[in-house]
DNA sequence: ATTTAAATTGTTATAATATAACACTATGTA
DNA sequence: TACATAGTGTTATATTATAACAATTTAAAT
């Protein structure tokens, strides 16, 4: 069904990096992982990120400032993300729940309004860290 | 039941300059704002913001970087926050609904985990914007 | 094959957001 | 009073992110 996108030459080295890590990556650590690569800026990968983001191959954790790649093999392009985060090992967990996304996505706030597009952050202790 | 909690000099001036605010503001927007009050550096913005933060008077939007005052005249620690941000005029709205924030602290991830903290933002169209 | 538009890259500089470290002061309470 | 805790003031610096401009690559359409 979905296109196949093809990755340009940077958001391949950095989709591949962040999607090998078991941790979201900051940029400024995605940067200096990629510099034997020939990537040498920052832009270079905030504009990679920016990419891969609006193609939902990674997600952005905005408490964090960290990025994740996605782990709904499906999710293209996923606007609806949810995910748990540890406050203590900081291990983040993305969500794939059929029922919670069904009930954010026909939530309706007092106007009536739904929002297909949305961005949930869970805060608590892992399973190790209880 | 909530003991009322005095605010320092600062986070009182921070505070005020927030909630008569008509949008969320940004850490310099109100430096700027508040120097003639004799508040001059960064860190005594970020100091009393954290602390405002963390007594529940006043919410980031991590999406935005940015603080809004409390909406729930109920809710002073308030760790459970929901908005809904216009993508257009970025005007943004705290949710109070009771039924969401009852499913969110009743959700159960994949490990039966549940979490009395969370913060989910919403992105659509205002009315105005529609 | 050649043209053209769109996307991507490379580069330098700078803007915007946030914290470290240290010294000092005020406040509440034992 | 003295003690602990929270708050303040200050300088410096770390971290996160974008502006502006030029060149190159890619895809697709003649």
């Amino acid at each position: 069904m979905n296109k196949m996108q093809t990755l340009s030459k940077n958001q391949q080295i950095i989709f591949d990096l962040i999607d090998k890590s078991s941790e979201p990556l900051k940029a400024y650590s995605i940067l200096f992982n990629v510099q034997k690569k020939g990537i040498k800026a920052p832009l270079q990968v905030y504009r990679a990120l920016d990419k891969l983001v609006e193609l939902g191959k990674i997600h952005k954790i905005e408490s964090r400032n960290a990025f994740i790649a996605c782990q709904n093999s499906s999710c293209q392009v996923s606007k609806a993300t949810a995910f748990s985060i540890c406050e203590i090992c900081e291990k983040i967990t993305e969500i794939s729940s059929a029922s919670l996304s069904k009930y954010l996505r026909n939530f309706k706030d007092k106007d009536g309004m739904k929002y297909s597009k949305y961005n949930l952050e869970f805060f608590g202790l892992c399973k190790k860290c209880r």
